[in-house]
DNA sequence: ACCTGAACACCGTTCAAGT
DNA sequence: ACCTGAACACCGTTCAAGT
């Protein structure tokens, strides 16, 4: 009586590749494609199917079941990510470069966004960099534990910091916003709260949309300086 | 020729409720219940109709589309959430509650996981507890900009934290995990970093659930501390 | 004002059958 | 070993029609 499995593509070798039939890597590819160019509800089988000029259900030879085909999406995004080399830039401006790299990655494929909730992060990608940020870290002079929780602060805060910037401008939908109607939403929905109003609108006004892209930037640099001197902190103490 | 509009249910006010029928408050509890009940997978507008004792489509007098209603059920979530007030507890303990009060709803509601990074937060809920938080980083000192950025960052930290740790335990699917089973597939996706592949393992040997648990709380405790010295260190220069 | 049912255009997944 | 097509049990959403 074994108990449950983790359930997960990364549990199992791809099968081994043949001529005639497709290799995990072109799946992922092409899922990524699609879901780049469509979004999370413009991919299905079928148009996966298609794409591949393959027949709708091929795919699930290679793969148990759809979300397991969003993990090799997922970890594809990983392997975007850049990271210097820690032993000649320094941790602070190699994490910092890390940091700034999957930022950058997540909004380029924001997708994403709707799967970190959702699908864990077992991938050779996605191994390989928390093996290299761990190095980093052991490098800064963090040791047992704390090169775990100093990792998982850093990462934690990437992801909670671009994932509502994600949801925040896909429901925004475009560029070409309405800027009076935006203030109407703001002056809707803050309505009982003048403090926050104030300034939701005073962001809303005094902006272009590269303005805005470059406050979440500053916003960004705020936070991550702040993470980083908590945890050199941690280092001294 | 106006511009694109924000979409959200919260740009419009819920339809006047007379006698016969619902209000946004019963189909937003109710859509909260059949996700705690079934995920986000297991809601649907059928179901939903039918739990509501409603014809199937009957929703779409209320709400625009399935969004709008996850966008009710997630301001629901806001509201759970409770913050000291914080003139009395001074700054870090108040803030520091409500990370703990926001990770611990968000474990409570896995299916959050998948919405943040989809839906703006937009609710009356959500508007309070922004406009509560400033009001706090107010107090500790922070001024301008700052007060949000610094309500970003501790944001950013919980949903970081927070939202790879339900991918992590749903993937699991439930208690009872075969630890040989996951020691096996550590041994397999970390099989090319000896390192990292130590830590799992160690990780999965000497724990029981409720350790696990522990173990999590002891990483978020860690990266609290370090964004709340960072924002600290921040108020002093 | 509120609700219904039928209908449309899709889904993910299974499975027997083909080569 | 790899792929196919048909079939099943669902979806979200629209809309004319009812009360």
């Amino acid at each position: 009586m074994t108990g449950k499995q983790i359930s997960s593509v990364w549990t199992r070798d791809a099968r081994p590749a043949r001529t005639p039939g497709r290799t995990r890597e072109e799946i992922a590819r092409a899922t990524l494609e699609l879901l780049d160019a469509e979004g999370l509800d413009g991919l299905s089988i079928r148009k996966l199917g298609a794409k591949l000029g393959a027949g709708a259900t091929s795919i699930y030879w290679y793969v148990g079941n759809k979300d397991e085909l969003l993990e090799l999406a997922y970890d594809e995004i990983w392997g975007e990510i850049t990271l210097p080399i820690p032993e000649s830039l320094g941790w602070r401006d190699t994490v910092s470069a890390f940091a700034y790299s999957m930022r950058h990655v997540m909004l380029r494929h924001p997708w994403v966004g709707s799967l970190i909730g959702r699908l864990p992060a077992l991938g050779p990608n996605a191994m390989a960099m928390s093996d290299r940020l761990r190095r980093t870290f052991r490098l800064a002079g963090f040791d047992g534990m704390d090169i775990d929780y100093a990792n998982a602060t850093l990462t934690a805060y990437v992801f909670g910091t671009v994932i509502p910037e994600i949801a925040w401008s896909t429901s925004m939908g475009g560029e070409e916003l309405d800027m009076d109607a935006m203030r109407g939403t703001f002056e809707h929905v803050a309505r009982d709260f003048p403090d926050l109003l104030e300034r939701l609108v005073e962001i809303n006004e005094k902006v272009t949309v590269s303005e805005t892209d470059r406050l979440r930037a500053v916003s960004f640099d705020f936070g991550l300086v702040a993470v980083l001197d908590g945890l050199e902190a941690r280092l001294r103490s």
